[in-house]
DNA sequence: TATGAATGAGCTTTCATTCAT
DNA sequence: CATGAATGAAAGCTCATTCAT
């Protein structure tokens, strides 16, 4: 429908680029008011008409970009995905020192949340969805998450170097160092509400910040690790049902 | 409808206690149907009509018990954090042997959130809503974090005995490992997704167990914590917009 | 539960009439309890519930002593005519002087709809309804308005005393007389609103009140009524479609 | 649905103009449809359904041009007002003579009665609401009843021809005559009932139109009115309580 | 007689989606 | 490419009425 046409690339016309320009300009804006919505009000409470006020466009454009909400909702986080790689591609720590690169590896994890605070929001979203969205999107699929190779590295290079213990999964460390940040950001508000204190005041978030790191490195040098079962037994039965 | 086969009419001649216990079931159950529905689908996601129908009740009565949907979150939310509580309140820690200690309060936080998955998503939700259920909710407020005492007393004795250094803060830690444990949980569908693993499986998840307490432990014990904020300097500008 | 046995109050068993009294009290709260409700809300407006509330009784109560909301209505139907007919019956005109007699009419049923407003809302709730309720309450259609006898004696004497003219007819009269006096309390609100006057206060009301009854002697005296239908037609057309 | 055979696409070709028109006569509809239903039931017994289904849209379209229900009540009012305005403007007493000009008036005012049946219905349920729609609306305040001046000015001249006497008030005779015409038809219902005629017999209006004609004519020419309060006196106390 | 829990139909309102221009 | 009217299904909530004790 409607794309027939006047389309001649080159030339002295210069309207078509125009117009692409204007389309995607259109579909930008409509994926940003997306991301809010969506991040302020999850995917069933975000309101297609509100997307379509804030992005100063109508429903009917969306329809025609994205053909559904849910299918803008992929869109959205399509784009949130492309960005993490984007950043993540940025952090170059090949030849760090390994300690020093695992600082700066918790900080860039923690800074590109604390950038992006919709992400944890639009993560939580997606995993009450059950991944439905990232399962049927080839894009996400597809992406590469280079910071895997890049922990990988690191530690390979902490445990030649005698600094780290080999027990150490990327995987793992990565989802432990997301985890962290993610929920001091995800659950800022329960947080706040139930110690009485505001857990986003700057102090707080750069002393969670190091407390991230310390953590992280105390646990990658550690070498000591007693698993005492035998004392385990002895506590009482930590109110497990 | 759902009317109990054990209601003879002789017996122990109570009457009215009968009664009072089916108000309390059909809340009950209104309150399950409720939990189940609002962690499946978050809280502009859930139906009352899916309550309801899963409740064996029917809307009006949710309604008379609850006044609202939001009221009825909050309910929700208040039963759930009595569980919490409840269950910290079990947690006995204050003979054990500090790394022992620290060993079972992971041990313990990370298997309330496995016996109850939904707490996540229940706890995700009331963020999304920027905690305004429990503002609102002077049970809630009320209660008492029994295990933030715990946590310090614990943090207390292992510094006293040199074991642990002395930086720790409660609050922080209980963060930091309610975190981990958290997210792994919240987020298992996205990662499971993204890493073509199932994060779910009873061997990666012991994995993980033991990963956070090692991690609290190599963490709390940890002396020499450098941070060379030079060589920081050096890294690449990690991304940062 | 546990009313039963023991309320032989008195020598030979007056136990019945208590009860007899009791049932009459509660259903006497209903009907005032409804009156209310039904005056301040119309018959689709009023809640059941707060009749129930307002009564000091409960929703089965009202359905055991009056069977549905529609034979409530009606019943409190039945208690305003009996009202508005007991008075009528007390207003003893027969020896009056005509002009006399009128004014006193007029005060009579100005003073019933101030002392009773709901009488008209609960009018307007019936004509709403196409007096269903009306028409099928034996009671009310058995019941005779004695004013019309008073009225028409009245207006004989008048008449053959030469004072008033003979063209008046008594059913008319009233309906004119209790359209005013019905029209000024039922609209009281949006002729307050629209002329920006309190239409309730004592002063209008008491002058309204001596406007009628001059009106209404005026025309009851009045002989020499013209018909010019010839200057009629010389108006323009009234505005009427 | 619904659309008219009479949009031929060729024409003077306007294009726009005959959306607008559809925009119009859809809320047109809505209009009408509304009017009707909460005439027939009142503000609380009207269905938005039924309104819907009668203006041959559906139930969004209401609210997309109303907001709610009480909008919709409020924009039928500021419409029956606008339609009372325009017929009041139509109506020139100027040069009348003052008798044939009240007659006149009274015809007038009854006949917008009849034209317009609903008008009585909805301001009765405009006052079982307290006349808060509109206290809202800004449209009907400031809208202004051209009859007042016309009734002031026409008594002024009969006064100063010496026909009538010079304490009536404009404001209270348009009450009067306002009451005695809306009385008739909004009551016709119980009054058929009660009196057992047809109330709405057009030799009955007819009759009761000139009624209220020579009781304002009657009423306003009186000079000799009496008010003997001593023979009020000797009344009985009238059965007020 | 009296009570409170329960019911289901129906209410007002909202929303994702599509049509027509 | 863009718009705004239109749709119907379904949402949250309410109400008259009945059941069970």
């Amino acid at each position: 429908m409607g794309k027939t046409g006047s389309s001649s690339k080159r030339g002295p016309a210069r309207g078509a680029p125009e117009l692409v320009r204007n389309v995607r300009r259109t579909r930008q804006r409509i994926l940003a008011a997306a991301k809010h919505e969506f991040a302020m009000k999850g995917l069933a409470g975000a309101r297609v008409d509100e997307i379509a006020a804030r992005s100063g466009s109508n429903k009917n454009m969306i329809y025609h970009y994205f053909k559904s909400k849910d299918q803008l909702f992929t869109a959205v986080l399509e784009e949130m995905y492309e960005t993490i790689r984007t950043r993540q591609h940025d952090l170059e720590l090949k030849n760090a020192d390994p300690i020093a690169g695992i600082r700066a590896l918790v900080e860039f994890t923690v800074q590109v949340f604390e950038d992006h605070p919709e992400f944890v929001n639009l993560l939580n979203s997606e995993n009450l969805a059950k991944a439905q969205h990232i399962k049927r999107s080839k894009k996400i699929i597809a992406m590469y998450n280079p910071l895997i190779s890049t922990i990988t590295n690191l530690l390979r290079r902490g445990a030649d170097s005698g600094m780290f213990n080999t027990r150490v999964s990327a995987i793992d460390l990565y989802i432990s160092i997301s985890g962290i940040a993610s929920y001091y950001i995800s659950n800022r508000y329960t947080l706040s509400a139930l110690f009485g204190l505001d857990v986003n005041a700057p102090k707080r978030r750069a002393l969670h910040r190091r407390q991230i790191a310390d953590m992280i490195i105390a646990y990658v040098k550690a070498t000591d690790v007693d698993h005492p079962k035998s004392s385990r037994a002895k506590l009482r039965r930590l109110g497990a049902p």
